[in-house]
DNA sequence: AATTTGTTTATAGTAACTATAAATTCAAAA
DNA sequence: TTTTGAATTTATAGTTACTATAAACAAATT
């Protein structure tokens, strides 16, 4: 995505530009899709942004998730972050930890929901199994 | 389920019965289908097993979840104890904090995600949104 | 440039677990 | 039925992930 989709969707939501907004969109941008904590964002951007502290990467990050550019989703005991705002599944391997989106049809799961009289705002899917990869190595 | 249902899957699993584990089995049989914390089945069988600690009540609940008689997933910051084994989505209510169970057509999302050749474990669908009773409160 | 309001920083605090080790108890075997 | 050994519980301390607070600072509107 765009830089400034990011600033304008900041800007929409009337959040202010700051350099640490900044330097952690520029960072989910370069590492996009992917999969982040809180924390990874944090120990990855003290160099470029010496004087930040992990509470501001917490408010950047719902910042960004109240104007939409951010989701999030919770497993083994701590809060992920991902640019990928579209409906997916998140596999995680219990062998190499690594998350992969999966392309899952939305409008299947969601008619079944609204259908019993209730509004989603939010769905997550969250696969844990072991990967393709280490499928391969187990042998 | 039946009482002897916990009780064999755990001495399957070569797990010793104990008067505490059946406590927390009595306890979540008895408010099943249902979500709970650790936290609150602690609190509310405390009276009947004064000397149990919150430490012992997760490692209860680790027990049952290796035996295969709980199952968990995490949102909201903690993790949520059912014993709804089938496979259904969870729908947390942000206005009134209630946990339904959805029924979910388990085959259309697995058959999509195994057969991009990944071996599945779990899946769990967490989805939020305004439950039924609260969008007629609503008015 | 001045003002306002949002943001960052530093720091303290909390909630939800997890680890450890001693005391206790379960249940299989003698 | 007692003994035995491993599993479990208990008490308590520790950790991790996150949240709250308030003062210092900076963005953006005028
Ligand atoms: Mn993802
Ligand atoms: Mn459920
Ligand atoms: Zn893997
Ligand atoms: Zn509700």
């Amino acid at each position: 995505m765009d830089r400034n989709y990011y600033i304008d969707s900041l800007k929409k939501s009337n959040f202010k530009i700051t350099p640490q907004r900044l330097t952690v969109i520029d960072y989910v941008r370069s590492h996009s899709p992917g999969h982040f904590t809180a924390e990874e964002i944090f120990n990855s951007i003290k160099s470029e942004e010496p004087t930040i502290t992990l509470a501001t990467v917490y408010n950047i990050l719902k910042a960004l998730q109240s104007s939409g550019t951010v989701k999030t989703f919770e497993t083994s005991g701590s809060t992920w972050f991902e640019t990928n705002t579209d409906f997916h599944g998140n596999f995680v391997c219990s062998n190499c930890g690594k998350i992969y989106d999966i392309g899952i049809d939305e409008e299947g799961i969601l008619s079944n929901v609204e259908g019993s009289g209730y509004s989603v705002q939010e769905a997550n899917l969250i696969l844990k199994g072991i990967c393709k990869e280490c499928l391969l190595d187990r042998d």
